[in-house]
DNA sequence: TATGAATGAGTCTTCATTCAT
DNA sequence: AATGAATGAAGACTCATTCAT
């Protein structure tokens, strides 16, 4: 495939992703991804045979983005709490933004393909990552006693799983910011902050 | 509407139950309901119009089964503690029959279905309910002296969302009955409770 | 058949008129003539086999019930312009009412069956009857130095097409009172009649 | 659309007015027009979306291809009576092949619909062109001598009127050529010609 | 590579008609 | 006589997928 392809394919995965945030995973048809790109249908099977094929490809391409995304938000020398508050940031970020970012595509897509292997499940790796990340960081917070924790890897789970239970709450029932503002408040409190 | 066709709308919810369960609620076609019910595509159609129509009725028809069996699980003079092990035993029960359960069709529901009115947003109801629930409790618990719980409102939620946090992860990412108990015990620590 | 099965038969006439009026021929289903009359579907068959066989019915029963209507307008020894006047007030009022005559259902009837054998032929029979009534009118008009008409047959002929004509175009292009008057004078003095 | 397409377009086009010179047009499905132009369901769906939009391309193709012809059959230099001429013949052809032109599909059609915006409404745009064209030939008629018209414009109407009378009575109660003949050169008459 | 016309399977929906009660 | 539940055929419409160009 040469260079040309390359772009080709990537910019089908640009605009695929947008119609998946906009219409989530089992409603979308090849079609409405081939007028979206403007190209023919033919067209597009020669990169991709199917809207699940599309989707995987979609996620693989986010989670390398993100990975990059987090880690330049991250200053140098940071402290545990600053590190602890771009996380909670971005999921608060992504958490709100409703509508607008491919979390019900990919709840869909994991509905409709439970057979998926362990290691394929990307909201598995992202909340596990999630889990080490925050032991990690309420440890390294505890010594440097900026958090008084005493079941750092009991506490990171319970933080992500508030999260999921955010995030999967702000697309079902709907959620305002001062209601996310309120629950990370009452996280932060069980860690002895109060800023 | 006579007797007989009464038994067999009961029926047809009854087997279709059983098709949003196995399939979700956006995969299932009224010919799957058909083929379930072994009876005409037209008689489908004397009793209910769409797939939508029926998910909206095997709800309803759950949430009145579900009230009863929640009022016949707790005994006389319940204490509090006892009220808080039959709330959550049923949410256990609940998250971790995967694949035996309305709960994906529940979430494709209201995927699909974004402009549903508050008031109808049946997972919001059963959400506000148990937060209410769990805030009598706890206060009730606290001059009992058999929790200790600063901000019973606060912890109520927080429980609330990390139950939907488990119930999304029990779905999408996989959890074992283990995960749970120790989640729940992690909650449980925080009242100040350690059986 | 009893006596009460002729009423019954003739209400299910009655209201099927209104249905054929308001929805033409060919969109009427049985199902349509049932909910109107507010039995079902099983009685309904006891009676009409179709929705074919019901019109046919509500057409012979029109037919008698047009020629009482006629014979009644006409007073005790009417001069031929009295009757030439009740005729055409009987035409204008028809072609008038649209979407409450069953005029465009019997244009669809006809459509439908163009089979139908000569004799049976309601609108054919009303043409005729038309054409000879006027040629009698206009003789004896002739006659009485009423009318100044020198081909009395050509002369009926050419009325009843023009009146086929506003029939048609009322239904399908629409038409106003006015014009219709206009048309007619333009008949009447073509006779040598200019009231 | 390429050249191909519109090739086919044509073609359905032509069969689909075949279709409904056959059974006029509320009987026509769109599995009729696909038996009928042999090919797939999807494929007329690629170039028309319902009987109905089919229906008005034909009528728009149709309106075209008789202005040309119209046109066609006037020599040079015509005479008013040659004008007349040619413009009785083009009607008595359209109203004489029975079952081998779309106006039974027409009124069907404008039955069907009836809140078709005036302007749409193909038969009253022929009926009016037909006034405005046989005015205008009776005031230069007049002018040449060659008819005695005291009222052009009322003539004019009643001509059509009687048009419109021998053409629904042609294909609801059936009329022979001789009828039509005898007719026509009774409205000859009333401007003074015998020919 | 790329196009887009074409296919046919699959689902939705309605209707005439039957039949046990 | 009368009911209305039940059926299955028929038509509308959409979609994934293929293929000649």
């Amino acid at each position: 495939m040469g260079e040309k392809s390359v772009k080709k394919k990537q910019y089908i995965l640009n605009t695929a992703r947008k119609v998946f945030m906009e219409k989530g995973y089992s409603a979308v048809t090849m079609k409405d991804i081939v007028d979206a790109c403007e190209i023919s249908r033919g067209g597009l099977y020669l990169y991709f045979g199917s809207t699940d094929e599309l989707f995987r490809e979609v996620l693989k391409l986010e989670s390398e983005e993100t990975d990059d995304t987090f880690a330049g938000q991250i200053g140098e020398n940071p402290t545990p709490s600053d590190i602890l508050a771009v996380f909670l940031k971005e999921q608060k970020k992504e958490l709100l933004h409703k509508g607008d970012s491919l979390t019900i595509a990919k709840y869909e897509y994991l509905f409709a393909n439970s057979e998926i292997p362990r290691k394929d499940n990307y909201l598995r790796k992202q909340f596990e990552t999630g889990v080490k990340v925050l032991t990690k960081l309420f440890e390294s917070g505890n010594e440097a006693g900026e958090f008084s924790c005493e079941d750092p890897a009991g506490t990171a789970r319970n933080f992500m799983y508030v999260i999921e239970g955010l995030k999967i709450t702000s697309q079902t029932i709907g959620i305002t910011e001062q209601t996310v503002d309120k629950e990370l408040m009452f996280l932060m409190q069980g860690l002895g902050i109060t800023n």
